[in-house]
DNA sequence: TTGATAAGCTACGGGAACGTTTCTAATGGG
DNA sequence: CCCATTAGAAACGTTCCCGTAGCTTATCAA
């Protein structure tokens, strides 16, 4: 613990070379996520991101001015962004494939914890919920199963008069709950029950086959 | 701020008694959620507990060993308990029933802001989730919506094949969502919303009316 | 090759919380 | 009324992080 130049830390390559510009902020980055992911938001601090990724204070204080501003740009790199279902005829794949992308992103190992921290800290920092919807997910369009009902009612495919708030919300909201409750992702199966069991019945295309997988 | 034992501190009354016992304890869980609503729980401390029930830390470890454990206590006392719905017949009222109570609990200025940041910190902490579900969830039986569709199915009045792990789920999860994404406590044409547009529809009780209140 | 720039190292004083110890004094039961 | 019990006050050394400063050295472009 004393000579801190050896690659003893527990990633960096035995490094004689020195990191700049977009190296480093990556490098940084991701040590900034891990941090919060083991750690919560409110523990990450400018001495732990430095010491994880190898680097000095100094140089974080030379381009962010807080923990907190390193782990939002650190967000706004992964958070998953939904490619515009071309015309397709699949409601239900499509339903799926949104759900899908949104548990690929939260199966991310860091991305799950990291944003439940942030959402939890957010709750009572209103200036950081602004940021957290302003700076990232508006940003990135992450709405997933929205995306997918508005098109399928702007092709007359769904009622429109049912893509009320609450319909729109269900896929996300039963995913989320499955991650608080389980600690952990839910697997395909559950995935399209949230769809035949939840979303399509909502939208008055009843549940085609009763389903009983995930049960 | 020299002087502690004046009513300085906010909401003592001018204390020149000394508490003890069940009072103190009370005083204690108080301080300890409204603690925890302010600074989510990687922040509190025994001193700011401390500080803010207007006692000495001294009195704090003499009964609990860390700022976790007073607040689990402290949670247990304040988590709603569901009545058992006597065997009515109207299963669209109780499930509005179950939700709002699961909202006027979320509603306690402290209990969202606390639950949100203790779920939260269980997502990186396995001994605490356990201890969250085991101490509060499970020993309270909060479980809301779900209790409902079982005792309606129970007496053949809902399908039961259709209560599968998401449909239970629907309602809370909502509930949950709306709570993130809109930092307060939905109101009851909402909740209605939720019943009528997601819940009923999931298990075959079809939208009796379009009912496009929360649009 | 040289020189400006950016990165890395060390150290600083300040603050907050830790968990404990020692002591004083209020409280309520017997 | 007295005294065992329990609350409260104060101080302790320690640890961690803060934000900044002064300096050395690697890196890249001119």
């Amino acid at each position: 613990m004393s000579d801190r130049n050896r690659s003893e830390g527990g990633e960096g390559p035995p490094r004689a070379r020195r990191r700049r510009g977009a190296e480093l902020e990556e490098a940084v980055y991701t040590a900034a996520l891990e941090e919060t992911a083991e750690l919560g938001l409110p523990r990450v601090t400018m001495e732990g991101i430095a010491r994880r990724a190898g680097t000095a204070k100094t140089s974080l204080y030379r381009r962010w001015s807080s923990p907190e501003d390193i782990v939002l740009g650190a967000l706004y790199r992964i958070h998953p962004v939904e490619q515009p279902s071309p015309g397709a005829d699949d409601l239900r794949g499509d339903l799926i494939a949104a759900l899908t992308l949104m548990r690929d992103a939260m199966v991310q190992p860091v991305y799950g914890l990291v944003m439940s921290s942030l959402l939890s800290e957010a709750q009572r920092r209103p200036d950081l919920h602004e940021r957290l919807y302003a700076e990232v997910f508006d940003a990135r369009g992450g709405r997933f199963t929205r995306t997918v009902l508005q098109h399928y009612a702007d092709h007359g495919r769904v009622d429109p008069a049912r893509l009320t708030p609450v319909v729109v919300d269900i896929g996300e909201a039963l995913l989320i709950k499955y991650g608080i409750d389980a600690m952990e992702v839910p697997d395909d199966d559950y995935i399209a029950a949230i769809v035949d069991q939840a979303i399509l019945p909502a939208i008055g295309h009843g549940p085609q086959q009763p389903a009983d997988s995930a049960d």
